[in-house]
RNA sequence: GCCGGAAUAGCUCAGCUGGUAGAGCACGUGUCUUGUAAACACGGGGUCCCGGGUUCGAGUCCCGGUUCCGGCUCCA
């Protein structure tokens, strides 16, 4: 038989040769390297048969999908070594992930797993790397399959065969057996153990089976693995400079703000984050002007029967704070939505004044559970930058198109690498089926109008109307969402809302949830991380630093720190008995973008040596001209 | 909320099989008067997370709680 190889060069082998017959006509080197093929596209087992005309690419340590291939086969020798050494385990599901693999496992009673126990572990699967055991690959029918994981009495594996006949008609399924291990599995995997030079066990957590949390909580060993020991120990190293960016580590470091176990889930802001925070503040202040919002300011607590009208009474009430006002029974607000409601409700509207925008950097309060919290990122009190629009159905669409551009205008400023998510109906909605097409085409079209590129999330939009949402990643990789557009049929029915149309009848305007930043707290995480600390000029809590040589010179910093105050800079000066040294030391580690050393020749002159992070020192800069400058450079927000 | 782990000075951490609590940095004082990432000396600083138990004796062992960390579930 012909298969075609990359190339376009063709390759006769025998009828019912195999990719690694394929890889060793090629050439020995190859054939080593080989893990596993693609036939047609299709990643496949070295020792399958190929078929008369495949296209074919031999996947080797550089393919792109080795490092998947790889974690795949170590979460198998992780599993045959957990197998050994804990006699009676039941085990589930093992996939690659995006940095490594891990593996669930239900332990018997009384065995717990730490992190103390994954020497033991690797040690024993260095042992299954050593004997190079090979991946088996065995098709078998459904019924084998079963009465196999039945004697061998693993419940999970008898459950997947179980759901995938049932989902998806299958009659056999496959096998791999490396070792003494044999696991219920599609493959492909490697050939052999040995082909896994680096690994380590990272992590253990709890993790619901099948991500359902009615269900058992199994143990999971999160690991990765590597080809070679150097790139492993680059990428420990890697997770080690993300920690380092950590925004909780940082927040501390910089003096931006604390968390206290008085009040779990809010944050304490210190005099320099409070600046960062307003600093933000500002900004949606000013882009809201822009835009045409109007802010306003609703109640903090109200009635209950608020919190019934708008629904969250009888979804969200556990997740509320909830007090007592003289014996009536008033919630904190969890959203500005229904006060923003509330407010339109209270007067007359004519179409002509549509749309209306109300803006509230509200503060909220959300009960979350406790084992959510992540420092800034996830809170129980926080703000927003929160808006509502109302407008006619006819508006939507413009609606939805100036609030993409709002934030992206917005988030532009910062340089993240915002990934967009379309939400669509989920299964519990209100609202006809018409209504779910018209809205989510609208939102889909905005999306396109403006060129965005984004991920579609079926089933996962509110029981009110679909969204679109922002997300961000965080030094470590894990995703969150800040902004979000979204469209809301519901609370405007449930608030009775209408406005005066042209016909002079009554109509229901459309709401539209917005934000850009989500919260100002978690996007101020975020922001930490993006930036290791190092904000820009014009949102540095401090500026600039002045710093004198020696205390003759403090006269003369006063007058410059004056200068600088005098044109609307944060400006700090260094006093302390210090050498320059070790003043700019600490102004480094304090990552203020600029530092000013003053003295004699500066004193004479008039001006200050300017050192700037990534720039050349400049000496003799004369203070006015300085001033001007960075005044002018905050002003712009430049970064 | 669930599973696992952790908690010692402002920060980072050491403290063995139970025997009066330590370092570096930070902070304070003094000396030095400094030219681009750490001058030197001295000093102050502790509810060893909280409550209970075991013990002659608990930072250390046991139980309960709190908060935090890593996940899972959830996130209007």
């Amino acid at each position: 038989m012909r298969i075609l190889l990359p190339d376009d060069t063709e390759l006769a082998l025998e009828d019912g040769a195999t990719g690694a017959d394929a890889a060793a006509a090629i050439g020995a080197g190859l054939a080593r390297a080989a893990l596993a093929v693609k036939a047609d596209g299709r990643l496949q087992d070295l020792s399958a048969p190929l078929h008369d005309g495949a296209r074919l690419e031999i996947v080797t340590p550089s393919s792109d999908d080795a490092l998947e291939l790889l974690r795949h086969d170590t979460a198998h020798v992780l599993a045959a070594a957990v197998m050994d050494l804990y006699p009676g385990v039941k085990i589930s599901i093992g996939p690659p992930i995006e940095h490594g693999f891990y593996y669930d496992f239900e332990f018997p009673d009384g065995v717990t797993i730490s992190d103390a126990d994954f020497e033991r572990i690797e040690a024993k699967m260095r042992e299954h790397v050593k004997a190079d055991e090979r991946f088996a690959r065995e098709d078998v029918s459904v019924g084998e399959a079963l009465e196999r994981f039945v004697r061998e009495d693993q419940p999970y594996k008898v459950e997947l065969i179980e759901d995938l006949v049932r989902n998806e008609g299958v009659e056999t399924v496959s096998l791999y057996t490396n070792g003494p291990f044999t696991d219920l599995c599609r493959g492909p995997h490697g050939p052999g153990t040995k082909r896994i030079k680096a690994f380590k066990l990272q992590s253990v957590a709890g993790a619901y089976w099948r991500g359902d949390a009615s269900r058992t909580m199994l143990t999971r060993i999160y690991g990765t693995a590597f080809f070679s020991r150097e790139e492993l120990a680059e990428h420990l190293e890697r997770l080690e400079e993300a920690k380092a960016r950590d925004h909780r580590k940082l927040g501390v470091e910089l003096g931006l703000f604390r968390f206290s176990p008085v009040a779990p889930g809010a944050a304490f802001w210190l005099p320099h984050g409070t600046r960062v925070f307003n600093a933000l503040v500002a900004l949606s202040r000013e882009m809201g002007e822009l835009h045409g919002y109007s802010e306003v300011k609703t109640p903090q607590i109200f009635d209950s029967v608020l919190w019934e009208t708008s629904g969250h009474w009888g979804k969200y009430r556990e997740n509320m704070f909830v007090t007592q006002a003289e014996e009536r029974q008033m919630a904190i607000k969890p959203m500005n939505c229904p006060g923003h409601a509330h407010l339109y409700a209270s007067e007359r509207h004519s179409y002509k004044e549509l749309p209306i925008r109300y803006s509230e950097p509200g503060l909220l309060h959300r009960n979350e559970p406790s084992g959510t919290l992540h420092g800034l990122l996830r809170v129980r009190h926080f703000a927003q930058d929160d808006a509502h629009i109302f407008c006619t159905e006819e508006q939507v669409q413009d609606e939805v198109v100036g609030c993409l551009d709002f934030a992206f205008s917005t988030l532009g400023l910062f340089g993240f690498d915002v990934q967009l998510e379309l939400s669509t109906r989920p299964e519990n909605r209100i609202g006809s089926d018409e209504m779910w097409d018209r809205a989510e085409g609208k939102l889909r079209q905005a999306l396109e109008d403006r060129g965005l590129a984004y991920e579609l999330n079926e089933g996962d939009g509110a029981f009110y109307g679909p969204k679109i949402d922002y997300h961000v990643k965080d030094s470590l990789g894990r995703s969150w969402q800040l902004g979000t557009v979204q469209l809301d049929y519901s609370m405007p029915e449930r608030f009775g809302l209408t406005y005066t149309g042209a016909d002079d009848r009554e109509h229901r305007p459309v709401m539209i949830h917005r934000a850009a930043f989500g919260s100002y707290e978690r996007f101020i995480g975020i922001l930490i991380e993006h930036l290791a600390g190092r904000f820009p000029l014009w949102l540095a809590p401090v500026q600039a630093i002045v710093l004198p040589i020696a205390d003759r010179h403090n006269a003369y910093a006063s007058e410059v720190v004056e200068a600088l105050r005098a044109a609307g800079l944060r400006v700090e000066v260094d006093e302390r008995g210090e050498s320059v040294g070790r003043k700019i030391r600490d102004a480094e580690l304090r990552k203020i973008p600029l530092m000013l050393v003053v003295g004699d020749a500066e004193a004479d002159g008039g001006t200050v040596s300017v050192r700037e992070h990534g720039a050349e020192e400049a000496r003799g800069v004369p203070v006015a001209e300085l001033a001007a400058r960075i005044a002018e450079q905050a002003a712009a927000r430049a970064a």
